[in-house]
DNA sequence: GCCAACGTTGGC
DNA sequence: GCCAACGTTGGC
């Protein structure tokens, strides 16, 4: 089982988006780069993911499953781009805020921190782990 | 195949 | 709102 981060700006598609889908997931569409839909395509059902704010907020704010493996973006015609779908799993107690990542030296190597443009993003357990501690979240 | 120009993203 | 970083595009 993998771990993954999946970014958004809120005012674009929120939390509060992704939980009023409930259990039946939504796409992770509109992903138009090539190493973020690598990621999405060696996601399996299952996979666990942080789901990140962007701009305003810049903070994990809740954890996401993987609900169905890659396939074609359904808002392009074009057969390059595929994506999963994500389904909300809990909320996160207390928001992790992108200074806290930062600041913390067990998460130096996080994508995040290195490539910050990058939206979809591979975590590691220990990253995983840490972060939900600091979200007060069961991982 | 290289590289300059351009567009987009996201942190500040 | 600005700017740096990065990815993509297109001309050569």
């Amino acid at each position: 089982m993998a771990y993954w981060l999946f970014k958004s700006e809120p005012s674009t598609w929120g939390w509060d988006d992704q939980t009023a889908k409930g259990s039946a997931g939504e796409e992770w569409d509109g992903v138009r780069n090539y190493q973020a839909r690598n990621f999405m395509r060696e996601m399996k059902a299952g996979d666990l993911g942080f789901f990140y704010h962007s701009q305003t907020e810049k903070s994990v704010v809740g954890i996401v499953e993987v609900c169905a493996q890659a396939h074609p973006d359904s808002t392009t015609d074009d057969d390059r781009w595929d994506c999963v779908d994500i389904k909300a799993v809990r909320p996160f107690v207390r928001p992790v805020a992108l200074d806290q990542i930062k600041a913390d030296e067990r998460l130096a190597d996080m994508v995040l921190v290195k490539n910050s443009r990058l939206s979809v993003q591979p975590v590691s357990q220990d990253q995983w782990l840490v972060i939900c501690a600091l979200g007060q979240t069961t991982p």
